[in-house]
RNA sequence: AGCGGGGUAGGGUAGCCAGGAUAUCCCGUCGGGCUCAUAACCCGAAGAUCGAUGGUUCAAAUCCAUCCCCCGCUACCA
């Protein structure tokens, strides 16, 4: 019995447009599935869209729509958008469906069964000013562990722990910056903790990238926490018997993966229990996902799945990310090229960018995107390696004989094709989607030298049918590579299996197809050229598009001199000056501002001044600074200073008394 | 400072997990060839102490240790 394969990719969240960053882990994973088929594998391809979660219901809020509008609006956009890349999906779904929240439902009680679910309760942090319950990433405080600032789900600058809900000390509203309040409420929580012996033996032996395994396997290694998983929401999927309750988003959206399949299964007469209530059976899941996501996939998940009787994932396939010009992306920033506007809808051809996204760099690294490279790649491998060698093919044999000549293939071309084709299914298989590629392109460079050696151009004069057998085993090259990058450029490869003649569509062919003999006889019409090279001036105009969106982004608006009246600030004169410990760039000041008592104002000076020197010296202070704490020392007042290689602190012309004001 | 990712010819990259004999590919530079082909293609050359030091080994870009530097996020730059 053949085993049977399931690939997902990590959900988009439906908030926003799709990015070139979705597609690092759009694309390979449906080259995987295509390279699949080609090997004559069962496999089916599930997606949809991740509906639920905070951001989704404050961004609805804001944009005057409900969560549903919004979620359906970007689930059509995601839609549309793979179809137009043509990462083809068996089903893609909507976490939002029915079949999602009946099976999540389904999900939640079994693990309340299987007694891996337990109520606490719990103090949240609720904002009096907003009048809710705050998510934890609307929070900010004090790490308990640590002492650093920290986030509410994560000490992201401290420890790097993960907080549970309730954990973090002095909440803070993120919304409003007033202080949040602890208020106790019974949550739900999934006994993550029980299953760090399972987890830690079945990372060993999980497949897909390394990245993911070790990076889990260190989280695994440490201490894991049960883990809350249900929220203050009146969007997602109601918690089992509490209306006021929802289950946390991280529940529900990869639940998705089963659900999609339910779905496509209902859909196609199969039985979905195959593929996820089997475990130890015959079906291979497939997880490919972003890198910031593993924790997810690797931790959670399978816990969530072992607990609740569930078929586990054999390997997750983490991609690294993408960066924009060195930095990362931020839509806030302007760091972000968008799939539709800044690509597709400049007529740039969806195959291009498949090939620059699986072939620039190894799948788990970071992809640094640029324009300038995007463009070499085309006009020096598609253009001038692969392109070329095609058309120089296709166009000699259409002018010279119309058809596939006589002669015989050489064993040393066959040979070669077979390593390419063997080449490439080896790296598909093990996710190296750049090696895989690579060897096809080899096989291009091959043609090209074997036609350059053997000039045909020159034995069509003296000896056709010895250029005939030339070009037969060119048109043997090219048939080839049509199979081999059918996976990464699907259009393009259809078009040159339609140029040497083949009738039957490139679709279902298989990698063996490769090394079938072209037929002698079969038409060449007239060729086309498969790709066209890319002008400077196109790029120029993206990159152009690019600065501007980020120069935009950073641009201050104007304020009116109302607002800037609201500005307290004065001369004063500091009064002593000392470095704070543990920190390198930070000084504890005291200025007098011709107030009763002198200020305390921490300032990031002390790389560029030694507090000897400050002491008596006369710096222009905004006043009305809202107050922070700086490395645990409060700082009530900001010293202004020029920007430039270090701190430039700005002085009166001639010392005034202290307090003077500045407008 | 914490976390993450890197340092390989002028630029960009592969190789590193599973250590071996001329370190990959693309561009650029220099010289030559071809003219079927999208000024494409082919051949050749120059150019790298594989971040540093120490260790393991018959053998290290690859394994171990220490250190340096760069980038990103967050964070002190209030």
């Amino acid at each position: 019995m053949q085993r049977r394969t399931l690939v997902t990719c990590g959900l988009p969240y439906a908030n926003g447009p799709a990015h070139i960053g979705h597609l690092r882990t759009y694309i390979p994973a449906d080259l995987f599935v295509r390279s699949l088929r080609k090997q004559g594998k069962d496999t089916t391809f599930v997606c949809g869209s991740d509906a639920h979660g905070t951001p989704i219901v404050i961004n609805a809020e804001e944009l005057g729509v409900t969560p549903a509008e919004l979620v359906q609006k970007y689930h059509d956009h995601f839609d549309e958008t793979f179809k137009s890349l043509n990462i083809i999906f068996d089903k893609f779904g909507n976490t939002e469906s029915d079949t999602n929240h009946n099976r999540t439902t389904e999900i939640v009680n079994t693990l309340i069964a299987n007694g891996y679910v337990f109520s606490q309760s719990i103090e949240l942090a609720y904002c009096p000013t907003c009048d809710r319950f705050l998510p934890d990433r609307y929070v900010e405080g004090v790490c308990p562990d640590c002492g650093a600032v920290a986030r509410g789900d994560e000490c992201d600058q401290g420890c790097g722990k993960h907080l549970e809900p309730g954990e973090i000390l002095e909440p803070l509203c993120k919304i409003c910056r007033s202080r949040a309040e602890y208020r106790v409420q019974e949550h739900f929580f999934f006994r993550l903790s029980e299953f760090k012996g399972f987890l830690s033996d079945y990372l060993d032996k999980l497949g897909g990238t390394s990245n993911a395994r070790n990076y889990a396997l260190g989280w695994v290694n440490k201490e894991l926490h049960d883990w809350c998983i249900t929220r203050n929401l009146e969007w997602g999927v109601p918690f089992p018997d509490h209306e006021n309750l929802v289950v946390y988003v991280w529940v529900d959206a990869p639940i998705g993966y089963i659900s999609f399949t339910e779905e496509w299964a209902d859909e196609h007469g199969v039985d979905w229990k195959k593929y996820w209530m089997n475990p130890g059976g015959d079906t291979d899941i497939i997880h490919f996902i972003g890198g910031d996501i593993i924790y997810h996939h690797c931790i959670f998940w399978p816990a969530l799945l072992k607990g609740a009787g569930y078929t586990l994932p054999r390997a997750v396939v983490a991609s690294g990310m993408v960066k924009i010009g060195d930095k990362t992306f931020s839509k806030s920033r302007g760091y972000v090229v968008w799939v539709n506007d800044d690509y597709l809808d400049k007529g740039f051809h969806p195959d291009l960018l498949r090939y620059y996204l699986a072939s620039y760099t190894s799948h788990t690294k970071e992809l640094n995107f640029s324009w300038k490279v995007f463009q070499e790649k085309v006009n020096n491998e598609l253009v001038g390696t692969l392109g070329n060698f095609v058309y120089r093919t296709l166009l000699f044999a259409h002018k010279n004989f119309g058809t596939v000549p006589e002669g015989d293939i050489d064993p040393e071309v066959m040979e070669k094709i077979g390593d390419a084709r063997d080449a490439v299914i080896a790296a598909f298989n093990e996710y190296e989607f750049k090696r895989g590629i690579d060897a096809a392109m080899n096989l291009a460079a091959f043609g090209n030298v074997y036609f350059q050696s053997n000039e045909p151009w020159q034995l069509i004069k003296t000896d056709a049918s010895g250029a005939g057998k030339v070009v037969r085993n060119c048109l043997q090259i090219v048939k080839a590579l049509a199979v081999l990058f059918e996976p990464v450029m699907p259009v393009t490869a259809s078009a040159a299996w339609a140029q040497v003649g083949m009738d039957a569509g490139l679709d279902g062919a298989s990698y063996d197809k490769a090394t079938v003999e072209i037929a002698v006889g079969q038409p060449i019409p007239k060729p086309a050229m498969l790709f066209a090279k890319i002008e400077d001036r196109a790029i120029q105009e993206m990159e152009e598009i690019l600065e501007e969106r980020v120069s935009k982004a950073v641009k201050k608006k104007h304020v009116t001199f109302e607002e800037f009246s609201e500005l307290d600030i004065r001369i004063g004169t500091i009064v002593s000056a000392e470095p704070i410990k543990k920190s390198k760039k930070l000084l504890r000041l005291l200025v007098d501002l011709g107030e009763n008592r002198d200020r305390q104002i921490v300032a990031g000076i002390a790389e560029t001044h030694n507090p000897d020197d400050l002491v008596g010296r006369q710096v222009v202070v905004l006043a009305n600074m809202q107050p922070a704490k700086l490395f645990g020392v409060e700082s009530r007042g900001m010293i202004l200073a020029g920007d430039s290689d270090g701190a430039i602190l700005l002085m009166p012309e001639r010392e005034v008394p202290a307090g003077t004001a500045v407008a």
